[in-house]
DNA sequence: GCAAAAATCGTCCAAATCATTCAATTCGTC
DNA sequence: GACGAATTGAATGATTTGGACGATTTTTGC
């Protein structure tokens, strides 16, 4: 996973000839590294970068060293989560990260996987829940399984220039890791700059680092994941409040996660209520421009 | 203590051959020194000047080894820690990202910063932990940031061949993420196939991926992260079993953790207890081989 | 200590890559 | 369509790279 290739490689790969990329390099749309005798090197990281980011497709995965990116990864899209779902329940690493990895290289966007197979697959595995240790199992590998790759996802989209900065969390009470992560990762990915305070965040918390803050380093975007909610009445009526002083100091709040249906969230001024990824993806793509 | 390398170490660190690496050294363009017959070493400050002089990068750390205590690199230990410590509190994501991958690509293992750096900021930054929701800011922030950083040195330090299997997770009510993930990453450090369940992992769970597996399907190490424990007598009892049954079909189990000093387990076959990373990275060094 | 195993030596050479040039193709505009 | 600008892909001779070789040195194991 972490060999250095040559431009003829590279070329290779992506069907295009040496001397293209080449110029493409020396114009500075892909990084390269140079050897002690002056030869282009290109690390897998930068390669990925620049053919998601060129919109580029793999035509010889093997020539820079990559698994054939076989099942399933051409299939439609109800054959590709059902193949996805299978792999993730047993457990098979490398087939879950071709997979998805190969997809979002393809072009897919963190927030279409998230939205789509990823979650579509995590929740046909967390209706399976009943307190039976292999449902537990099942469930915690694929969880962890999915994090490693949003991770890695994150880092191969993330832009040397940061247009806005945001920070969230899932709300108090709230164990969900992934849900949070892959909101930070599609903040990341529309060019902003996201601190993730992870799960069990109390709203107090995310106002230290919004409404309390100096106004040169105040975020743009404020966003709370919800998974689950112990008391929505409460929760609603703290998330109001949050709103408006947000509102108030020019700051976007944006709620979203599996459990935002139970919370009366509606007409309030400053912020928005997402059902999905793709809705954060608008709204940080909004604040990118 | 000034170790050398080989130039096929060094060859293999920045992923170039050892004869490009020979005819660089014969053409002064690297500094070596002989040995009395005539074979070439490097010491490793030469290599580091010579890695940044021509803007290489350090594609397998562990191929030079370096000491982390090898003074003079850089800062010495302590005010390595105290500058990471403040980097961490004030959130400067790029300022402790630099550090820590530093360290990493120039030869620290994942053992040594998780025992050292690690774990002394986030033992300082925990110890403000009075439900303030300053301090709980500042300690969600540094945790997801290092979340992150551990996770690129996982990938990182991943390699072609994986020589045995291990699973292991964060005992159930124990909350933490990055105990569990520190330990899954170690385990990938030194060679090893890891599965990490992530917190809040019952053992009945652990033994699903384990003791109840076919046996070819069995992992040959099994580890327990423990940050914090509810009920010690039962918790002890519990991976007594656990060790006991784990013995009897020949895998290992490791116990590690803040809390696993309030445990009373002592002399148990098959069961090994951990205060340190490293003592970890040595049981999977042990496997490896 | 000694012998076997592993690593490195210096040298050679085919293959890969360099920077540059140039013709062919593609793109946008009129 | 025609035209100019920009991009592409192929060819060039010079340089660099990486693997192979038998000989020598260093390390390992007993």
């Amino acid at each position: 996973m972490n060999r250095l290739v040559s431009p003829r490689d590279l070329a290779e790969a992506i069907g295009m000839s040496e001397s293209s990329l080449k110029r493409w390099a020396d114009r500075g749309l892909l990084t390269v590294t140079r050897t002690a005798g002056g030869h282009r090197r290109i690390s897998i990281r930068d390669a990925l970068s620049f053919i998601r980011n060129k919109r580029l497709n793999i035509i010889t995965p093997a020539a820079i060293g990559l698994p054939v990116l076989d099942a399933g990864v051409d299939a439609d899209e109800d054959t590709f989560e059902e193949i996805l779902q299978e792999q993730l329940i047993s457990g098979n690493k490398s087939a879950v990260w071709r997979m998805l990895i190969g997809r979002f290289l393809e072009g897919a966007t963190i927030a279409e996987l998230g939205d789509g197979p990823i979650r579509n697959a995590l929740r046909e595995i967390g209706a399976k829940w009943n307190h039976d240790a292999d449902a537990i199992f099942i469930e915690h590998r694929a969880t962890d399984l999915c994090i490693q790759i949003v991770q890695q996802m994150r880092l191969l989209a993330m832009r040397e220039h940061k247009s806005f900065r945001a920070t969230g969390g899932a709300i108090d009470k709230d164990p969900y890791l992934l849900p949070s992560m892959l909101v930070a990762s599609v903040i990341v990915e529309n060019g902003g700059d996201a601190t993730n305070l992870g799960p069990n965040t109390p709203i107090e918390v995310l106002k230290i680092d919004s409404i309390h803050r100096p106004v040169d380093e105040r975020p743009e975007l404020v966003w709370i994941s919800t998974s689950t909610i112990e008391d929505p009445e409460t929760t609603a009526q703290e998330i109001t409040t949050f709103a408006k002083e947000c509102h108030e100091v020019d700051i976007q709040l944006a709620v979203g996660g599996r459990d935002v249906g139970h919370l009366s969230l509606e007409n309030i001024p400053g912020l928005s209520v997402h059902v999905s990824l793709s809705g954060f993806a608008d709204q940080a793509a909004g604040l990118s421009t």
